[in-house]
DNA sequence: ATACAAACGATAGTATTACTTTCTTTTCTG
DNA sequence: CAGAAAAGAAAGTAATACTATCGTTTGTAT
């Protein structure tokens, strides 16, 4: 069973194609790598460079900047949560069933041995977790987005919201509910494991309430009775 | 009629008050201007110091550093929402209604006129939605917690999540409800902004749908049936 | 009115960051 | 095996994110 994927990715995401070199591809796996244990206002080129025994002038080759390598990652992220929600659905027929996926996937439930390459997902879910808002929570996000550099997280969402209206053809929300589903996934993980008090399955590992509320929280609207 | 709200904040969030002075106020007040202007990222003490006619140093008495002062002006508009909850469901007994109001608090309807001393609230306002998450998604989110930097956000959820628990007693997700309420608001009017097709309400200056949205997920996850 | 402290202004200095440039050597490819 | 592409190495620059010191102003208590 082989789940590697070969996306080709966004060519405005790097300055040279890091899927193209040795060095290419341990950047962005030493990436992850430091992006997990320094956080990404910490980590720098050099950092990372130092790590990889290699410059920073080698790493500017193939990224303009930090950003854009967390915008790279992400946007790889994406890329490879959309094909594994195509992956889990494409034999259903059941669109509640097709939604039930998409929770369990969100979550990365049962993904953990869908390794790919040298990427560790798991970690990069964490990374996706606390650094991925701040891909496009940026002065600059009108320009980003006009470089396509969100694509693959529209696609997902546009995926998802399109399952939405299969599931319930008549609601008006589908876009604003796959993007919050996705958004509130990921926050209340974080807050979960950081900020246990906004939640109410504190500092627990397993995320199985999670689950559960969010699981409410999507049928319950789309079930749910009477739209203005 | 007096809004104006003169809570004190925690000491932590601080170096030198900045309330106790003249240039304290002016660079909290200018603060807002600067970030709404330039992103937090482009944002420096130095810039902030030319606009104020004053220096780097000068700033630093006040506040560690830019992360710091982000912090600070977040705190402080969670409690100035959380005292705008408190001023808008006091005489209120329908939890219902308090919860409508919640809804229309969080989006600042009817409430720009609530002017309050030298801070835009309108402005400050636009901060949150775009660098509030800033806020906590760091590696030091759990020495800043220790410290009680995120309370007044805290205090709002849980505010929010007792009127939930007023209005739904056996709802088992209150407080992570009244979380992904505040986040969902937030980011929906971002991606409404920024990145529209994120959302069903692309582009729009008037937050009607939004707020439409926001009403329907809010009391379809309340008064809908089958709990987990 | 004066004395004392707190706040502010002004200057300077440091380590690090975020790059860019150039040139040489290695490695890959046809 | 020739030429191109990639990587290594060294150096340099402007800006950032501070810290330290010291003199002057301003506010406050007596």
């Amino acid at each position: 069973m082989e789940y590697s994927v070969s996306v080709r990715m966004n060519e405005h995401l790097f300055l040279r194609d890091p899927e193209s070199t040795d060095l290419g591809r341990r950047i962005v796996q030493q990436g992850i790598v430091v992006f997990d244990e320094l956080g990404f206002e910490d980590t720098t080129f050099r950092k990372l460079a130092d790590r990889l025994g290699t410059k920073e002038a080698s790493i500017y080759r193939y990224f303009e900047n930090k950003h854009r390598l967390l915008v790279y990652l992400v946007a790889w992220y994406w890329q490879w949560l959309n094909y594994q929600v195509i992956f889990q659905t494409n034999n259903l027929t059941d669109p509640h069933e097709k939604l039930e996926r998409v929770l369990r996937v969100l979550l990365l439930h049962d993904l953990s041995q869908a390794a790919n390459g040298d990427i560790d997902i798991q970690t990069l879910h964490g990374i996706v977790i606390r650094e991925a808002s701040k891909a496009y929570l940026t002065h600059h996000v009108t320009d980003d987005n006009r470089q396509q550099l969100f694509k693959p997280y529209k696609d997902l969402c546009g995926r998802i919201a399109g399952i939405i209206q299969e599931y319930r053809p008549n609601y008006p929300f589908a876009r604003s509910r796959a993007s919050s589903l996705i958004e509130t996934a990921h926050y209340q993980a974080f807050f979960m494991q950081h900020l246990p008090s906004l939640t109410d399955f504190g500092g627990q590992q397993d995320d199985t309430d999670l689950l559960a509320f969010l699981r409410h929280l999507l049928f319950s609207s789309l079930d749910g009775g009477a739209l203005a």
